[in-house]
DNA sequence: TATACGAATGATAATCGTTCTTATTTGCAA
DNA sequence: TTGCAAATAAGAACGATTATCATTCGTATA
């Protein structure tokens, strides 16, 4: 477990709360989690954390740079890790699952779009929302 | 005014709420307003209108096709008249005004990437988020 | 035109996701 | 160890939105 040091690089005080939302992030099967699923989680894995508390931490590792938030549809955040490598996701309609695609022609055109209208881009969001072509979806929620 | 045919054809019925809500829309400066910022313009015209009225006919108008709900980030939705033609948008950091824009190369391509991944594509929204390159921001907001 | 009935309204309570407050506990440097 | 700032848990508070419900309104029909 070397995760200390992360929080301590990113100037975060080693505490419990703490590691354990980063060893969910780290372990969860689900990229994406709101701050309901962390809270729920790690109730259920007998820890005693409070929600306020899940709400701080997620915010602050979103700030240090550990996580990224998103903003989907229906007003709640979810969080996933930072890898580094900026992506933009495809949410299915069906099952509520998120793949996450990047394209390189996509992000060009944007850069140039802005610029074109006099701004300098500090950030976007672009979500696509579908349906699986496949007759029965494949992603379970 | 026209207006009452509008909301017949939407199988809506005539009333004082939607025609000064669609009357709204079709005459204020700013294309796009929240909920909050219709219930203000409302009162301050001297109109009696109560929130949930203005929350439920918006919604109404949505489903409808008269109105497209976009969701930004912050936590709250605004609405525009639905002109037909779909567009993204750019949302100026400093002043909060919105621009509007179109590609057809980002189109094509997000098409290009939801079909790879096997999802036909039902909804999307990119929202830039951006600094005016000039020095003083000229939108006020 | 009068009327009757379902739809629409306004007031307000309720809900949802999130943030704030405060008293208490914790991490960790001395 | 001890001390103190930082972090926490619990729950109140918050803003945006939705639900409830008694009353009023629009309109099809007589």
């Amino acid at each position: 477990m070397h995760q200390p040091e992360h929080l301590k690089s990113a100037g975060l005080k080693s505490t419990l709360p703490r590691l354990k939302v980063l060893d969910l992030f780290e372990n969860s099967k689900e990229r994406h989690l709101s701050a309901e699923d962390v809270y729920k989680q790690l109730l259920s894995s007998g820890e005693d954390v409070g929600l306020a508390t899940v709400y701080r931490v997620l915010t602050q590792f979103e700030q240090a740079g550990l996580l990224v938030r998103h903003h989907f549809e229906g007003g709640k955040s979810v969080f996933e890790l930072n890898k580094g490598d900026h992506h933009d996701h495809i949410v299915c309609l069906q099952c509520g699952h998120v793949e996450e695609f990047h394209d390189m022609a996509i992000e060009a055109r944007q850069e140039k779009v802005a610029t074109g209208l006099g701004f300098t881009i500090r950030d976007h969001s672009l979500h696509i929302y579908a349906d699986c072509t496949k007759k029965k979806c494949p992603h379970k929620r």
